[in-house]
DNA sequence: ATGGCCGGCGCAGCCGGA
């Protein structure tokens, strides 16, 4: 099956980019960042005559995910556990069944965490805590699990076209590099990192022609339990997307598991 | 060489993003 994360960057914006997309790529399932929307604001219908079954966890204006999936979604929970403070919608998680076996899959939309000196970065932080103990929980199912979506950590300087423009950055501190190869260490594979070695990116900002220079960045994530590990047969970013009109500024990250 | 954007909200700019 085809699984993919993809920043959409507002879902009213991006409806036509997204309906159009789907059909090109025809994924099994998508889990999407930063709808900026509430539930039912959301365009369920359009993306429901598609063949998709549709879990959202929104909120007013910023943030917000979704997961869309052509199985039935079993098991949908909303939000990250660990801080019932925390009212930012950024997570989503749910179960499908693969013929006998399941696929659990986690959408997430970590926090930015700029500019640092504020009391963002320490969110950031705190965040990925709280993910690092939620994953480790969901580990231990020993089931196939994908943790994915826009991770805002640009894990290493390849992951960077120039890595020098990022260092005062809250997506290249060291810190929150560290927090991320934590999240890798609990026995995480990178789908990307696992099938190439080249320079790849994900994100393109919309200022100063990024795009069209190749001055992108790679922090939309595919973490794989060993058992999802287990079914890769391949990655593949759809980075043409970026080039459509009206494009968000991430683009697609596709996986192919044999499940 | 330098600077360059976009979406939501809501109807003017500001906030947030990366």
């Amino acid at each position: 099956m085809k699984i993919a994360t993809w920043n959409i960057n507002g879902v009213k914006a991006r409806i036509e980019a997204l309906t159009a997309w789907l059909r090109e790529a025809s994924p099994d399932l998508v889990c999407l960042q930063e709808i900026k929307s509430v539930d039912e604001g959301f365009p369920r219908l359009e993306i429901e005559s598609l063949g998709y079954n549709v879990a959202t966890h929104g909120q007013k204006g910023f943030n917000g995910v979704a997961i869309l999936s052509k199985l039935p979604l079993e098991d949908v929970t909303r939000g990250l556990p660990g801080d019932p403070t925390d009212e930012q919608a950024r997570y989503i998680e749910a179960v499908v069944s693969v013929g006998p076996r399941v696929l659990r899959v986690g959408g997430l939309y970590l926090p930015n965490g700029n500019p640092l000196g504020t009391e963002k970065f320490p969110y950031k932080l705190a965040w990925m805590r709280r993910l690092e103990q939620h994953a480790a929980e969901r580990l231990a199912y020993e089931e196939p699990f994908v943790l994915m979506g826009d991770y805002n950590v640009i894990p290493d300087p390849i992951d960077a076209r120039r890595p020098d423009a990022w260092l005062g950055d809250a997506l290249f501190q060291p810190e929150s590099r560290q927090a991320y190869r934590r999240l890798l260490a609990l026995g995480f594979t990178d789908a990307v990192r696992a099938t190439t070695e080249a320079q790849v990116f994900t994100f393109w900002d919309y200022q100063a022609g990024a795009y069209q220079k190749n001055d992108g960045i790679r922090i939309d994530h595919v973490l794989l339990s060993p058992q999802a590990a287990d079914a890769l047969v391949g990655v593949h970013i759809d980075s043409h997307v970026r080039g459509w009109d009206k494009p968000s500024d991430h683009v697609p990250v596709v996986v192919e598991l044999a499940l």
